[in-house]
DNA sequence: TCTATTTGACCGCT
DNA sequence: AGCGGTCAAATAGA
């Protein structure tokens, strides 16, 4: 026992450069997160303050995805960081720690052996609950199975990351109706995306002849108006996808036709999309 | 014809 | 044996 922790103890120490130069470099990639969802932000405020009247509803949640992606990339970092410290915080010091997250995310230990009984048992999940499923959370997800669930009612839908192939992401979800009235989803993500959202909006068909279905996105650099930064274009094929105008009338608040989590990350803003750029003014 | 979804079968674990 | 998770052939739809 004795000679385990001191072996245990020495494995902390040789690790102590190496976690210093990862934090290092996590707080620089929570820094570009940030400083590029700071951008699109701004981008969705210049298009609501000079587009307000034309239909750009797509270009605005496409805008706010950016920034929900850039704050859950950051958030992931941060959560992984918070939890490696705590580890070995709680292998160095024996007191109590608030174990509070801002995300659900399971530490349970692993199995050795055998089969894990569940996925939520046993790998680091974040579950959210909202009164409709969550299907456009910013990322493409791919429908691999849907099985009924001994005790519950409704079936439970597994989609897995659409770039699972393409660049090895693993991230996995599960969506399953927990209660009718009032209904309520659940929504469990699995494993953190290792895609790149921008490489795949990429993949999208680049169509320069039909500028009625298509829109422009420029994610522009502070500095853009001097053009010292090569700006990232992302043109997205807009069909059937556009937000109905009479649909845009009776909506009053982002959640009621963004999905939960992008109208929580433009409320957050102070942003909606729905109001016009008098209503801000 | 191609791509995404559906669904029954299968696998590994308890 | 029964369960949850995944695979892959069949099917649907654009």
């Amino acid at each position: 026992m004795k000679r385990h922790i001191t072996s245990y103890l020495l494995v902390n120490n040789l690790d102590l450069d190496k976690r210093q130069r990862t934090m290092k470099s996590s707080q620089q990639k929570v820094m570009e997160n940030l400083l590029h969802g700071h951008e699109c932000a701004n981008q969705l405020r210049l298009i609501m303050d000079h587009h307000a009247e034309s239909d750009l509803s797509m270009e605005r949640e496409d805008l706010a995805k950016s920034v929900l992606h850039c704050f859950t990339d950051s958030l992931s970092i941060l959560i992984d960081t918070n939890d490696h410290n705590q580890d070995v915080d709680q292998s160095n010091n024996s007191s109590p720690q608030d174990s509070s997250h801002v995300l659900e995310s399971s530490r349970k230990p692993l199995h050795k052996r055998g089969r894990k009984t569940s996925m939520v048992e046993s790998s680091d999940y974040r579950r959210h609950e909202s009164p409709n499923p969550i299907y456009h959370d910013g990322f493409l997800w791919r429908k691999y199975g849907q099985k009924q669930i001994k005790e519950s009612d409704h079936q439970r839908s597994y989609y897995k990351c659409a770039y699972t192939v393409d660049q090895k992401c693993e991230a996995k979800k599960q969506v399953q109706m927990i209660q009718n009235n009032p209904p309520l989803y659940s929504t469990t993500y699995f494993g953190r995306h290792t895609c790149q959202l921008h490489q795949a909006f990429e993949t999208f068909p680049i169509d320069t002849s039909d500028s009625q279905d298509s829109h422009m996105i420029r994610f522009d650099h502070p500095d853009s108006s001097t053009h010292q930064h090569q700006n990232q274009i992302i043109q997205l094929k807009v069909e059937q996808m556009t937000m109905p105008s009479e649909k845009a009338e009776e909506w009053s608040s982002p959640s009621e036709y963004m999905s939960s989590e992008v109208a929580c990350a433009v409320e957050a803003f102070g942003f909606n999309p729905a109001r016009t750029s008098s209503d801000l003014s």
